[in-house]
DNA sequence: TTGAAAGCGCTAACAT
DNA sequence: ATGTTAGCGCTTTCAA
């Protein structure tokens, strides 16, 4: 740095303000620095600017790492997260899910200025280790007891019910929803409830005939699922699945049964974007916002660090694309 | 650090050496120093460290985010390789795959000691960059040209190979290789070409009946697929299949066709070793040791960057596992 | 086997 | 609007 202070007839600390902005600086001076920087290729020292501004100018981001989880929402958060990061000139660690001594240790080190949570579930182990912790942290889930906590999630409630909403705004009067197996329904995460229960509310407050079941990612557990809905309701002629695995299993059994999409059956997936247009027949869909969902977390965990206090929880929303799957009723 | 030197009653250098282990220190010194260090609770720090040792004791990842990309194996990778880092006391930085300016400013700010890239292709633009780089990497994928460069890969061309033979070792003799779809073959990436050379130079030296076949995962490709195989072997008795995503609708084109697996047609995968398992009839297959493959690039690049000139290229085999979809054919 | 001390390359308070 | 300078908390050479 005292390099380029020489070269552009500046002191060092005119360097520094010029890279750190923290000063105004006249047009005339920022120049030359600029211009000395280029030349001579300077690159400020990482560990230096964290020793000295006690910033290491790094984000922690927990990555889960369990069997049922949707590795590819998960890369979009991360995407997502880190493309966020960089604009405030942040870059982003890896820190392993199970590990809740990665964290403490990081934060201690002062590797990192904050954490991001993903996966968080219903009791999560982790949250009372962040609260001890020296950085801020933002959770991306929501778990039982958000106080005085800082969460972003998927509103799950307001997917289901809107795709509800527009299966009755089609003319749609039977309707299932075809949710997660079993396995992620015990799971100590509490989305796939809401996901439910935004259908149930939707169906119970538009008065019409509904059932909830499960399936498994399947040809033979989409076909008896299926099955087991059109016995229950027999004129059925809606569908929300939120279970993205087995929504071509589904797609092949309805073939197979003989149902028409969108005219006889019209189906609503709450479902990864890419995977619904990427069908042979693209599903109409409610899909996370991994991208909007990530940045916001990025923003909120930048506003604790700059020293905001803001616990809070925000659901972010989405918007229903139609594609494909859904058509009014003809009559 | 101070406070630990004066609690043990030694020197302030004396607890770094305790620290980095590179002075040898008589045990009761160490003791003293050990019992101090946690009885404050101190935790060296990071920026300190790395500004005066040079080492950010920091790996950079590329981690790729294209959408044809298996996010479920990529996240394997990244799993052991934090796991492989944390044994050396190192930490994994996220760089995004598209950004060759990211690793570029990464390396010069001394963020980081070395680099891991993921995902490379036959011509990838970021090997000159690397090449130009002040740390050394590592890549994971074989590029065209892999001279003087670190690589390691899955050795695919080996685990068709060892499909073939495990089809003749049941006495099969009309086989075929299902693999990825034309959107990947046309890639800038040669695993699927190695793949299916593997299977075809197992069948001519075997000297069996064999044709090869891509596939889209669906229902109708997979049924088109198989039928176009049966048109060229009207006895077929083995397949390999390289196509990840076209396993299901696979299994269930031939129980549609009343093709008993594996009694009628033996079928060996080549895919991740939890798909191969979580099947309702368990994949034969060989699977892609991602975690193997993670530690042993995090290896290489550690020993890089502890000044081994070893530029090498390391393709890493892997077992045939037999499972509920291959049996000998009965006389 | 241990200690003393000179940096490592920045930031930011204090000057001017 | 810019310059001076005292650290930030370690590592490592040189000495003992």
């Amino acid at each position: 740095m005292s390099d380029v202070a020489e070269a552009a007839g500046v002191s060092l600390s005119t360097v520094s303000y010029v890279l750190s902005g923290k000063r105004t600086i006249s047009a005339p001076t920022r120049d030359r620095v600029e211009r000395a920087i280029r030349k001579l290729g300077f690159s400020p020292n990482a560990g230096a600017r964290a020793l000295a501004s006690r910033r290491a100018q790094t984000l922690g981001l927990m990555v889960p790492f369990s069997p049922d989880t949707d590795f590819g929402v998960v890369m979009q958060f991360v995407g997502a997260a880190v493309t966020a990061a960089r604009a405030y000139d942040y870059n982003v660690l890896l820190l392993t899910h199970e590990d809740g001594s990665g964290m403490q240790r990081e934060a201690a080190s002062g590797s990192i200025d904050g954490i991001l949570m993903m996966d968080v579930e219903n009791d999560d182990p982790r949250i009372p280790i962040l609260a001890g912790l020296s950085v801020p942290g933002v959770l991306i889930g929501l778990p039982n007891d958000s106080q005085g906590l800082s969460c972003v999630d998927f509103d799950f409630m307001q997917a289901t019910r809107t795709a509800v909403n527009h299966l009755m705004s089609l003319g749609r009067r039977q309707i299932a929803f075809i949710g997660s197996p079993e396995q992620a329904l015990t799971r100590r995460v509490n989305y796939a409830e809401r996901a439910r229960r935004g259908f149930t509310d939707g169906a119970i407050d538009a008065g019409v005939r509904h059932v909830e079941v499960a399936c498994d990612p399947e040809l033979d557990a989409a076909e008896a699922a299926l099955a087991d809905i059109r016995h229950a309701l027999p004129h059925l002629d809606g569908l929300v699945v939120h279970n993205e695995a087995a929504l071509p299993f589904l797609h092949a059994a309805c073939v197979r049964a003989g149902i028409s999409i969108p005219k006889q059956l019209s189906i609503v997936a709450v479902c990864p974007e890419n995977i619904a247009q990427a069908a042979a027949q693209p599903w109409t869909s409610v899909s996370i916002p991994a991208d909007q969902i990530g940045r916001i977390a990025v923003d909120m965990l930048m506003a604790r660090i700059e020293g905001a206090p803001l616990p809070e929880q925000r659901l972010i929303g989405s918007p229903l694309v139609q594609r494909a799957t859904t058509a009014p009723v003809e009559s």
